[in-house]
RNA sequence: GGGCGUGUGGCCUAGUCCGGAUAUGGCACUGGCCUUCUAAGCCAGGGGUCGCGGGUUCGAAUCCCGCCACGUCCGCCA
């Protein structure tokens, strides 16, 4: 699809200034670091002098100064100048300009994405138990999977989406428990018509008279023991319980524009064998230990400190725990991928650590790399399924979208038509509840609150889709849309300081990706977003008179508008023409 | 008790990995801008011991050590 050795214009830009550095200074050993000085007026790149001052025995601003007189004439630097210790460059606007218009206008949806890598990813996240509807603690997982799973392809990876599907733990044996023995009459009418919603009171109801009765912990403990030994019909009991719930689960993440490509059942590692295999190997290593018949490592050699040093993998019965089945699955996904992410809460971190080490053992060479998130509280403390103290997703996207309604309605309420508004206020309200949680990076701890869940004002997505229904306004109005932009007219400075930002959309991809922060994207956007708006203010378009500056002004416009999109696209939300 | 993470104006937040120029932006607050491409917008203003104390460095929000607060984990649970 692109030329092998497709390059950006700012990368090449970048590129062709470490080369002109490394010609001036030949024997220094250390890699370039350039740096993006704080104001514009400082120029575009700069280039710290003051790890070369002990080696030069000169002050960094003479050094500056004396590199400054030395640069060769090139292509992308219009002029140098040495300020307090930096060579900054100032970098030619109108090539930088015309090159980054021409190649937003001709890649047009795939500007920004890097090069194909033919390297294969699985991006694990939600995993979430199958008992009953998501809620906006656990939300946090899919949006940061998603997010992520949409920056690597963007970054030219094959992603597979994955979920890892518990249908061999407690959860779901007291759901199934509950579902078989407890009759619909003593269900409560569900707060939403969906299944998540109509069988998690099942499970609450049985999670209760596990507590209360003894046979009822029995039962359930049947279920446990028969489906850890692969019992198949069991494991049938187990799945028509927890299939419709899971359905209603993925009916939530869908209207959030979240999608999986493969569910893998835990079950499947126990049919297969591989959990007994992962059990004889380990208990080859010199780490593994026995205790009353049950095995363990001892992982105090690899770091692990306190009380844990023991991790058990073999049950005194001979049955397999969670993390054995978990080692199993990532040796699987390890014979199928290049590299492997999990989307896990911050309670997940020891046993992460766990599998990791066990599979260190095991000689496997792809180690999951773990992006974890911190909890979503509560104002008044934690959320708590059983005790009623929680939001669900489901909730959270009512109440975003009818607020959303009622602000599009306020405004615009004598203009546009019913069906319209409501289109509206569904990209408005799904696209806050995304955006206000990938706006924080995941290992802040958020106490969740509505007027911050549902924020639509200054750095919140109403922001950045209005600025993009501007454009197109702007766009639909202009009718004709150029072929070709002469950068030379592009002058004012708000629609280069624009332009440069565009610039950096492939780089913000790139580094969004290796540091796996999907944060970086919202705010990459919500900087678009507002030096749009400066450039609106600044530069009138429509009634611009002469052609080609017309034709240039459209053409920063329609620019702007398909980088808005494509990063809106990164986040999963929609880029309303209209609002 | 130990491990891991977080701490930035009243509230939220970027920057921390890889040390650099007057610490990013938003909310709220004060004042201004709609006969001109959608004011869900723009401009200006006030507001900061970057949790605390040491250290390294020409230079520390960023690195090192100690402490404090909050979150989280320390099951033959998942």
């Amino acid at each position: 699809m692109f030329p092998f050795n497709m390059q950006y214009p700012l990368e090449e830009a970048l590129g062709e200034i470490t080369t002109l550095i490394k010609s001036i200074i030949p024997d220094h050993k250390h890699s370039i670091k350039l740096e993006t000085p704080p104001d514009q007026k400082m120029g575009d790149i700069a280039f710290p002098c003051f790890s070369l001052a002990p080696i030069y025995k000169k002050n960094p601003q003479n050094i500056a100064e004396d590199l400054a007189s030395k640069v060769p004439s090139n292509t992308w630097v219009d002029h140098v100048k040495a300020q307090g210790g930096y060579l900054n460059f100032y970098l030619n606007s109108t090539k930088i300009v015309q090159t980054t218009l021409n190649e937003i206008l001709t890649r047009k949806e795939t500007y920004g994405h890097l090069e194909l890598r033919h390297q294969k990813v699985i991006i694990e996240h939600t995993s979430a138990n199958p008992n009953g509807p998501l809620h906006v603690g656990r939300a946090r997982n899919p949006i940061i999977g998603d997010t992520l799973v949409r920056i690597f392809r963007a970054a030219g990876y094959m992603v597979d989406a994955q979920y890892y599907l518990d249908d061999m733990g407690k959860q779901v044996a007291i759901l199934t428990w509950g579902i078989r023995h407890i009759s619909k009459t003593e269900i409560p009418k569900p707060q939403y018509d969906k299944p998540d919603h109509r069988y998690v009171s099942y499970y609450q109801k049985a999670h209760k008279s596990m507590q209360e009765k003894h046979e009822v912990q029995n039962a359930i403990s049947t279920i446990i023991k028969q489906s850890e030994k692969g019992d198949p019909a069991t494991l049938d009991q187990i799945h028509s319980a927890y299939k419709p719930v899971l359905d209603g689960m993925i009916t939530s993440l869908n209207r959030i524009n979240i999608n999986i490509d493969s569910y893998v059942p835990e079950s499947q590692f126990v049919l297969d064998k591989s959990a007994d295999y992962v059990v004889n190997q380990l208990k080859k290593t010199p780490y593994s230990h026995e205790e009353d018949q049950a095995l363990y490592l001892d992982l105090k050699a690899y770091g692990i400190q306190g009380r844990n040093t023991k991790f058990f993998y073999l049950r005194q019965d001979g049955t397999t725990l969670y993390a054995t089945r978990d080692i199993a699955y990532h040796l699987w996904k390890a014979a199928h991928a290049d590299r492997l992410i999990n989307i896990l809460g911050e309670d997940h971190k020891l046993e992460s650590q766990q599998v990791a080490i066990a599979l260190k053992l095991l000689h496997v060479t792809i180690i999951p790399e773990p992006v974890f998130y911190s909890f979503v509280s509560l104002p008044g403390g934690k959320m708590s399924t059983r005790r009623g103290r929680v939001v669900y997703l489901d909730d959270l996207i009512q109440e975003s979208i009818a607020r959303a309604y009622d602000e599009v309605k306020k405004r615009r309420g004598t203009e546009l038509n019913e069906t319209k508004m409501q289109m509206i206020a569904e990209m408005v309200g799904i696209g806050a509840i995304r955006y206000n949680i990938i706006k924080v990076q995941p290992e802040k701890d958020i106490v969740f609150r509505w007027e911050e869940a549902l924020n639509f004002e200054g750095n919140a997505i109403p922001f950045i889709q209005y600025a993009h229904a501007r454009a197109c306004s702007i766009l639909t109005k202009a009718r004709i849309i150029p072929k070709k932009v002469d950068a030379q007219v592009v002058t004012h400075a708000s629609e280069i300081l624009l332009l440069k930002h565009l610039a950096r959309f492939p780089i913000t991809i790139k580094e969004a990706c290796e540091g796996c922060k999907p944060h970086s994207i919202a705010l990459y956007l919500y900087e678009t977003a507002s030096l749009f708006n400066q450039f609106y203010r600044d530069c009138p378009v429509l009634s611009v008179t002469e052609t080609h500056i017309l034709q240039a002004r459209i053409g920063v416009v329609l620019a702007t508008r398909i980088v808005l999109a494509n990063a809106l696209e990164l986040l999963g939300i929609a880029a309303p023409e209209e609002m």
